[in-house]
DNA sequence: AATGAATGAGTATTCATTCAT
DNA sequence: TATGAATGAATACTCATTCAT
């Protein structure tokens, strides 16, 4: 038994043991977003992250699980993100400039991953069940809640035709993931500033209020 | 000895065979779009077709190609319908609602199938390589730039704000594809005609032109 | 689809397949009898039944399921070789010699299977349960009522002192498995008949009455 | 530097020493009889034992050492209390009838550990070898070379019928595993003395001599 | 002595693919 | 052509054992 200690003070046995933790789900990310929840081997992720398959289930009851922690991980971070650079944006449009960089940076640093959280079927055939999109769902509605929010904002302040603010979420989501998944198929590698002005020149065309109007 | 016949005539032994060919092409369709290319076996595609497995291996050389098969047929199809389907209408304002309602309706009938146009990664631990998306993206690419040509005749008879015409096809996929996963998600289940009624209206919203502009 | 056949009359195919299945069964019977159930791989059973791993599983739908089909052909085997001597002996003495030869030669045969029937406790990692005694006890409780009658048999006619039959059989059991364990234990390598001639002997000086008497 | 001692006074290091020695051993005991040797994990024993797992290999090489002395433990027991309790009996009569609650009551207590006893085949995927019956049979060898004594003295007495004395204790044994086993089975949850009467009476009514002979 | 994280060999099970009939 | 039994490589997960602290 460890011996008592101060609250709030680890000992350097558990700052060692949340370091791996955090290395093995960094590598298990890496090699997920790589190849995907089935294709993605225990023993692959092992070695990426240089420890035995064995210390994996240590931290982690099965395969699943580990998954389930690297999509919520990510999810978590993108909302936190997506908070932090809203909110430090000087206005609806530069904020939504933000938000429009943001999910092209996730997209090509995250791979397939962002994809996850839209997804609507299993996926996987250890647990046939659809279990993990549940905590990733509650994550993604809201983001796409407080975007809403932002877009009520851009429309009050003109900047945008009126329209349900969800849908015109939604509809700026889809718009991102199409254009990406487009230069990507082409083997286009623009700069991530070049396709995040594209899909903001874009989307401003498609909805916004010309000046003069 | 076969006996000889006028091309063209297939003899039983031929139309048997492209029967059957069929029926495990769309055995396959529904197996892989409720369980995925990972999950599903062989042996359930067989069962479903009620074939043998060793029939399977008769008409397709391995599961990647029969999974390849049926990726085609639904592209090549979807391409058949949308050509039907915008030269029926009576308009481009008709034709953008067509493909609306059949980028709708393949979306409903085939699950998670379409989103495998727009894949950009393996998806398979067979044959790790992207060999399958080669020909799906090629008709992907076509129906994107027969959609593209729908758009511009819509722009010039001044039903759509001008822009750029692939982008603005790529936004409607992004948008169908958005709503679509948000309303599985959320377990609405709208009538078709509905989810029609919503996206063209939301994407006239957005980009069509006021009538009295 | 197999050719329509009359019935109770088997294809080479089936024919086969039941004489693999039967060699399985027997090679799983020479495995587990010398390793046990969790010793004993399902690796080591296909080798010794020259097939592969999966062959095992074509027949059998896990390796609970195999031991369970061992076992349970042992049971029934015994209880058939049972009734067959019993019945063909002369007199209830001669079937109490009988069935003592008997159950020497399984106990030989089968090394520590026959164990298995009176076991009381799971006995694999794999079924926590104890599913399998199940039927086993079923069989064995068959076995132990009908020797139980050939005790009263034998009572009646003045062989054996009176007393509750049921718990006679389960005495001569005993003392079987008793003196077996002690002659393997101190590598006592007696012939068969003399062992049997060492239990009888015994069991009627303990039980029997005298002729005297 | 360990002070200097003089023999035979243990240090506190060393009676604590023993004392944790002795409660892993009862756990590894408690756990064992629960779910046999290849069942039973080290981590369940530490945990029950409230150690770690590294603690017990500081007291036992590994899991065989840990088995064959939980084993040899209760043993050891057995043959003191069968030597105290025998003893300590006004007769042979009363002397058999302490065997037979003796014995009863470490089944009761022990689970199956007593088979292990008997037990003539390996056991354990990791050891393959039969090292640990060695010890084992050599105090079970002693007990039933006591117990014969015991059965000699009752024959002497004319309590029971003339017969080889070893077999007269192995048959005891038998009995009282095969009644035992037979209750177990079929769910019978008799007080250990009326298993003990049942046991006693049914080995004397068979071996017994009846009074007015 | 005690801890418990890390190791990695070992095993049941699945499933794409082959091939004799 | 069609069958389906047989193959065997691949993989998730377990657990006895070690060892740095």
């Amino acid at each position: 038994m460890p011996k008592t200690k101060a609250q709030g003070i680890l000992t350097r046995r558990e700052r060692e043991k949340a370091t791996h933790r955090r290395a093995i789900l960094e590598a298990a990310e890496r090699i997920f977003s790589e190849k995907g929840l089935d294709c993605a081997t225990m023993e692959d992720i092992a070695r990426e992250a240089e420890f035995s398959v064995g210390a994996l289930y240590t931290f982690f009851r099965n395969k699943e699980v580990l998954w389930s922690e690297v999509i919520a991980k990510i999810g978590v971070d993108f909302l936190a993100a997506f908070r932090a650079e809203t909110q430090a944006a000087s206005g609806p449009r530069e904020a939504i400039l933000a938000l429009i960089q943001l999910k092209l940076r996730y997209a090509q640093e995250h791979g397939a991953f962002l994809r996850v959280f839209t997804e609507t079927r299993p996926g996987s055939r250890i647990l046939p069940a659809a279990a993990i999109p549940r905590n990733c769902h509650a994550i993604y509605d809201t983001y796409i809640g407080e975007a809403a929010l932002l877009f009520k904002a851009a429309m009050a302040k003109g900047l945008l035709r009126k329209a349900d603010a969800t849908y015109t979420a939604l509809s700026l989501e889809g718009i991102v993931n199409s254009f990406k998944a487009y230069w990507v198929r082409n083997g286009m590698e623009l700069p991530l500033s070049e396709q995040a002005r594209l899909v903001q020149q874009f989307f401003f065309t498609l909805s916004g209020i010309p000046k003069g109007a």
